[in-house]
RNA sequence: GGCUGGGUGGCAGAGUGGUCAUGCAGCGGCCUGCAAAGCCGCGUACAUCGGUUCGAUUCCGUUCCUAGCCUCCA
C-alpha cells in the first residue's frame, strides 16, 4: 500500500497505478539555457528516488522527463553570448546530463525535447481553439481563454478572482482577460520559429509538457512532477490544456518537490544565491550530496550551507563503515524482515526518506555489534544494508572507493596518493612491531596532517581520507 | 492584499494524544600500546497564549516569527 501526497487533494491518496504493475511518470526537467544548480539536483534527485524505489519495488516505470530547449531565456542568452540557440541549447544539455550523472541519478526512460514535438503542439492548440478553449488574437498569437475551463485554479487552489488582486498582470491588449496565457507566439524578426496554421511563430512554455506528456504517456497520467515553483500557473495551465484538448482526466496524482534554500531564502538566480551542482561536487562527493538533499523530507525545504554538507558527509561515512570489511553479497531482500519491512512501510508513506535513513542508521548499528560476534552474521546484515540503501541511490560505491574520496577541497593540492600512503603505512607498521611507538604515532600524525585517517585492527591498518 | 506551507534538544531532521525517532556534535565508560572506528550510557526538545481531554509537542483557536506562490523559475 503506496500513499502520496497529491497536491490536488492536499493529502496523501492511496497510489493505484492505471495499469496494474505500470507506472507512466512524467516530471518537468530544466530549461537548458545555464549549468543546473542545486536546486534543480533536488528535484531530480527526490524523482530519482522514487524512481528507484518504484522499480526496486516491482513496477514498471516508464519515466518522462523532458527538456525546454526553446523559449524567451534561452534566445535572450544566445544573443548575449552572440551564439546560436542552438549551439547554446547543445552545450547545456550536455552540461546537464554531465552533472545528472555525476549525481547519480539515473536517466529517464525518455528525455524528449520540445522542439521536436511541435507538430503535437499544434495539433493540440487547433483542438483547442476548435472545442472554444483558445483563439487567435490580431497578433497572430494564440491565447488560452482561462475562463472557460471551469476547474481553472483547482490544483494551486487558488480562484480567478484572487490572482487578479495584488498581482502584477500582464498587460496586453491582444488577450481577451488578463489571465490568459500565450499557447503559440507569433515570430519575432531573427527568432527561431516554426510554421504553423496562425504563420511563422513558437510555442508558449505550457503547451509543451502538456503535447509531450500526452504524446508519449497518453491522456491520462499516474504521476506527473516537478518542482513546487511550477504549481502555478505551470502546471495548472498544463491540466487547462490537456484536458481542455482531449476532454480526459489528465492527471492522477500530482508531486511537487520542495525548494533549497540559502539562508532561509529560495535558492534562484534572481538572487543570486545559487550553487551550481558542478561547483558542489567539486567539494562534496555525490554520495554525501545525495545523502543531504533526501535527508529532509522531498516536500520539506532543505537550507544549503556548508555545515549541513558536512554532517551529511559524517552521517555518509557512518553507513560506509559499517559495510568496510565486510563481505558483502548480493542478496534479495526479504519483505518479512523486520529492517526492510520498516525501510518499505517508511517509503510506502510518501517517501518518506529521514524515516528510511533512520532504518538504515539502526541496521548500521546491528552490523557494528555482529561483526564483533559473528561476521557472517555480520556479513548478511551488511549485505541487507547495503541492498537495501540501494534503491535509494545510496551505498552504491564500494567502501574502499568512499574512502579514498575527500570531501576537503583544500586536502586535495598536497594529497598523498594511495601508494604513498600504503608505504607509509608499512613503515608504521615495522616501528608498531619494534614498539618504537614514538615513531609509529609520528606516522600516523604525518598521515593525519595530510588528511588520512588511520585505524588499526586486528590484521592491519585500514586507512580513509577526511 | 489573496492563497499555501512551516516553527521539535547545540545542529540536522522524522514522528506521535499517555515508556524509543535517527544522525552529527558534546560528555562519561569499555575497547586500544596510544588513537581511530565501534559498542554501552548521559543530556527536563517540541514558538506563544488559551481551549478540548484523565492526559497535548501531537486536536481546536489566538498571537508572534518564517518560507513560498500570485511574474520567468526545479
Amino acid at each position: 500500500m503506496l500513499y502520496i501526497h497529491n497536491s490536488f487533494t492536499k493529502q496523501k491518496d492511496l497510489f493505484t497505478p492505471i495499469t496494474p504493475g505500470k507506472i507512466n511518470m512524467y516530471v518537468c526537467g530544466i530549461t537548458v539555457y545555464d549549468y543546473c544548480h542545486i536546486g534543480h539536483a533536488r528535484t531530480v534527485l527526490a524523482f530519482d528516488v522514487m524512481y528507484r524505489y518504484l522499480l526496486a519495488r516491482g513496477f514498471e516505470v516508464n519515466y518522462v522527463r523532458n527538456i525546454t530547449d526553446i523559449d524567451d531565456k534561452i534566445i535572450k542568452r544566445a544573443h548575449e553570448n552572440k551564439e546560436s540557440v542552438e549551439t547554446l541549447v547543445d552545450r547545456f544539455i550536455l552540461a546537464m546530463h554531465e552533472d545528472f550523472a555525476a549525481l547519480g541519478a539515473q536517466s529517464p526512460s525518455q528525455e524528449p525535447r520540445a522542439t521536436q514535438t511541435i507538430p503535437q503542439m499544434i495539433a493540440m492548440i487547433t483542438t483547442l481553439i476548435a472545442n472554444g478553449y483558445a483563439y487567435v488574437a490580431k497578433n497572430n498569437d494564440v491565447y488560452y481563454h482561462v475562463r472557460k475551463f471551469a476547474s481553472y485554479g483547482a490544483l494551486s487552489h487558488r480562484k480567478l478572482d484572487d490572482l487578479c488582486v495584488g498581482a502584477r498582470v500582464d498587460v496586453n491588449e491582444d488577450k481577451q482577460d488578463p489571465l490568459d496565457f500565450v499557447l503559440w507566439k507569433a515570430a519575432k524578426p531573427g527568432e527561431p520559429s516554426w510554421p504553423s496554421p496562425w504563420g511563422l511563430g513558437r510555442p508558449g512554455w505550457h503547451i509543451e509538457c502538456s503535447a509531450m506528456a500526452t504524446d508519449i504517456l497518453g491522456e491520462t497520467l499516474d504521476i506527473h512532477g516537478g518542482g513546487h515553483d511550477l504549481v502555478f500557473p505551470h502546471h495548472e495551465n498544463e491540466r487547462a490544456q490537456s484536458e481542455g484538448a482531449t476532454g480526459k482526466h489528465f492527471v492522477n496524482l500530482w508531486i511537487h518537490t520542495g525548494f533549497v534554500e540559502v539562508d532561509a531564502e529560495k535558492m534562484s538566480k534572481s538572487l543570486g544565491n545559487f550553487f551550481t551542482i558542478r561547483d558542489v561536487l567539486k567539494t562534496f562527493d555525490a554520495q554525501t550530496v545525495r545523502f543531504f538533499l533526501i535527508s529532509s523530507h522531498y516536500r520539506s525545504p532543505v537550507n544549503y550551507s556548508q555545515e549541513n554538507l558536512q554532517q551529511a558527509r559524517a552521517c555518509c561515512e557512518r553507513l560506509y563503515l559499517a559495510l568496510r570489511c565486510r563481505k558483502l553479497s548480493e542478496v534479495e531482500l526479504d519483505e518479512n524482515n523486520a529492517y526492510v519491512k520498516r525501510f518499505y512501510a517508511a517509503m510506502d508513506d510518501d517517501f518518506n526518506t529521514p524515516e528510511a535513513l533512520s532504518v538504515l542508521f539502526d541496521l548500521a548499528r546491528e552490523v557494528n555489534i555482529a561483526s564483533s560476534l559473528d561476521s557472517s552474521h555480520a556479513d548478511e546484515l551488511a549485505s541487507v544494508l547495503k541492498q537495501l540503501a540501494g534503491t535509494i541511490g545510496l551505498l552504491s560505491l564500494a567502501p574502499e572507493v568512499f574512502f579514498q574520496q575527500t570531501s576537503k577541497p583544500s586536502a586535495n593540492l598536497d594529497a598523498l596518493s594511495n601508494d604513498a600512503i600504503e608505504q607509509l603505512i608499512a613503515d608504521r607498521k615495522a616501528a608498531r612491531l619494534a614498539k618504537d611507538f614514538a615513531k609509529a604515532d609520528a606516522i600516523r600524525n604525518e598521515l593525519l596532517d595530510k588528511g588520512v585517517i588511520l585505524e588499526d585492527n586486528a590484521t592491519g591498518s585500514c586507512w580513509r581520507r577526511s
